[in-house]
DNA sequence: CTATAAATGTTATATTATAACATTACATTA
DNA sequence: TAATGTAATGTTATAATATAACATTTATAG
C-alpha cells in the first residue's frame, strides 16, 4: 500500500517535496523526450506548494506573479493538460483542481483522500483494491481501462 | 454485490424503469416529508430516460420542451440539488453530469462503470469493496465520510 | 383568512474550460 | 546560414457549467 499520508499529515520540511517533484519531473521527461519548459516547471512547483489541490484560475494567479506579466487560460491548462499526460499531476473532478502526484511512475490507484476541514489530499495506491475493482468488473464484463476514487473525509491533521 | 449491469447493458422494456424510478421517487418522498413537485418528477425522468448521464443544459432544453416553455439554469440546478439530496440521483464529477440512482435508499458504493464508447453508466454497490476502503482509511486515520468511484471503459453492449 | 415557509421565477454573473488563429522558439538539414 | 517544419506560447474570444441575489407565487399551518 503506498501512500504520501504521512508527508500530507505530519509535519515535514516541505521543500523537499517540492524539489523531489521537480527532479522526478526532469527525470521522467528525459526519459520520455518531453520538454519541462520554465512555464510547465513553474506551475508544477505551484502545483506543489501545498498538499492542498488548487484551480487552473489559483494556478493562473500565481503563475501571472511569477512569471512577473499576466498569463492567459489557455496558458495554464496547457501546461495542466501536459503534467496531466506525464502523470505528474492528477486532475480532481469533483473539485474542479489539480494536485501534484507523489508517485508518478508507480502503479495507480488513483484513490484521493480528501479532507473535508482543512482541503489536504492524500493519495494512495493499494493492489488488493485494484484486484478487487478489477473482479468486479470482469464479472460484468467491464473493460476497465482508468479510475478515479475520490474519499471525502477528516484527516488526523 | 448490487448492481443494475443487466439492465444497462441488455435489452429491456425501458418505460420499466422509468416508472419504477418514479414509483421509488414518490415512496421515498412520502417517507421523508418531500415534495416531489411536476418540476422535479419531470427532471428525475428527464435523468432516466436512458442510461447515460445528462449534463445540467441538457436537463434545461428537455425540460423547456416537456413544459412548453423556457426556463432557466436555476430551476434546473435546484431540481437536481433536491434530487441528490434525497439520492434519486448521482452527479458524475469527471463528466459535469447525473444519473438517476438504481437503488436510492441501499448502501452505496457511490461505484459508476462508465462507458467511454457508448456513454452508458452502470452503477454497482459492493460490501467487500467498503471494507476494504473503510480498511484502508483506518489505517491511516482518516474518517471517511463519503465517496466516489468512477470506473472508466468499455462496457459489454 | 392570514402569516409563514417553501418553491419557483428572473436577472445577472461567477467559475471552469476550450476554440481558433497568430506568433515565436527551436531543432534539423539542405 | 538560410529554409523548413514542429513544438510551444501568445492572444482573443467564447463555450459550458454553476450560483448569487432578489422578486414572486404557491402551499400549509395556525
Amino acid at each position: 500500500m503506498l501512500t504520501n499520508t504521512r508527508l500530507v499529515h505530519g509535519q515535514h520540511d516541505h521543500s523537499r517535496c517540492i524539489d523531489a517533484a521537480l527532479s522526478r519531473a526532469e527525470d521522467l521527461c528525459q526519459k520520455k523526450n518531453a520538454k519541462l519548459t520554465p512555464t510547465r516547471a513553474t506551475v508544477l512547483s505551484i502545483l506543489w506548494q501545498s498538499h492542498r489541490p488548487l484551480g487552473a484560475y489559483q494556478v493562473q494567479d500565481r503563475l501571472s506573479k511569477i512569471m512577473g506579466k499576466p498569463t492567459a487560460p489557455p496558458t495554464v491548462y496547457r501546461a495542466i493538460e501536459f503534467l496531466l499526460r506525464l502523470g505528474l499531476i492528477h486532475r480532481l473532478p469533483s473539485l474542479n483542481a489539480y494536485i501534484g502526484c507523489p508517485f508518478p511512475n508507480s502503479e495507480h490507484s488513483n484513490l484521493f483522500m480528501i479532507c473535508n476541514e482543512c482541503g489536504c489530499v492524500a493519495e494512495m495506491a493499494d493492489a488488493s483494491l485494484n484486484t478487487l475493482l478489477q473482479t468486479a468488473c470482469d464479472k460484468t464484463n467491464f473493460e476497465l481501462h482508468s479510475q478515479n476514487i475520490e474519499l471525502f473525509g477528516v484527516c488526523p491533521q
